[in-house]
DNA sequence: CTGGTTGCAAAACCTTTGCAAAGTC
DNA sequence: GACTTTGCAAAGGTTTTGCAACCAG
């Protein structure tokens, strides 16, 4: 239940901002942080923290981790989790909603835009605010939809 | 990405009917599957695997993952994952989806029918079909918001 | 120089799997 | 009696932690 901190409301930061703000949470800033911090900075999907350790052999997995999660205090990255499996980093940007599909894997990202309407009816219904992005939502993909009419699901 | 066979369209089913539902589905029925039926039947709220190594001694982990399994191939359970954690587990029943609180954990049930909007913008904009119960919303509840108000976060 | 950081190794956590003995139908 | 299931133990994948050596500011 750990909340980033700062990663509430933030943008999207350049490479240079992004050192800034490591710094100013706190953190050193290493050769194996730059690293990391270019390499997730240049990623343009989400990746896991085994991506990480397999790309950057020289650096250890625990300390991959310990950057990730300074990274994200800082606000600079944001992890989520699409399913079962490893939590996904990706470089703080504007903000939008992963939608996986539970059959293939495969992942739509929603504009926000699209939960409102849901957002609003949490908030005046239930006193509950919704909270975007952090856990995907599960879908069928068209593709996989198409394929289970198809060939229909081995009868119940 | 597995997904339950039957658990599909799957109704709340009375305990007796859920034997017979283990049964049809090739399993046999144990003394220990009959425990665990038993108890998982009678419990209203959401449990984690462990819950269950925890309420019967007797019964070894590795066979009551099993036996989850089972149970919700033939229909009976359905897990969801609130957040980071374990899955739960629960008696199937009225579908809702569960809202969880990312501070207090706290789980709020929602009817499906909150959640028709968006299903049906998903399925018109996105050829997306919204799966849902699998995977929690995640939210702030009242109170965690309250709470934040008051003792406000500490600057980004 | 002080205190954050690294690598290594070990552990934690949740869940799955191999296998021989035991149980169900 | 055929086939499933159980307990035990071991392993799996992901992430965290303790600790001594190391490095940034």
């Amino acid at each position: 239940m750990a909340i980033p901190e700062a990663a509430q409301r933030s943008e999207a930061v350049g490479l240079d901002e992004a050192l800034q703000r490591v710094r100013a949470h706190g953190g050193r800033l290493t050769a194996a942080k730059r690293t990391l911090l270019v390499g997730l900075h240049d990623e343009p999907d989400r990746i896991t923290a085994a991506d990480l350790v397999e790309r950057h052999p020289g650096i250890d997995p625990a300390t991959i981790y310990r950057a990730l999660h300074q990274f994200e205090s800082a606000g600079v990255i944001e992890h989520a989790h699409l399913g079962h499996g490893p939590a996904v980093y990706r470089w703080v940007r504007e903000r939008s909603v992963p939608a996986v599909c539970e059959v293939c894997g495969g992942v739509t990202d929603l504009p926000r835009r699209e939960l409102h309407g849901l957002a609003q009816r949490l908030r005046e219904g239930y006193g509950l605010e919704l909270a975007l992005g952090h856990f995907a939502l599960t879908v069928r993909c068209a593709r996989c939809l198409d394929d289970g009419a198809r060939r229909p699901a081995a009868r119940g």
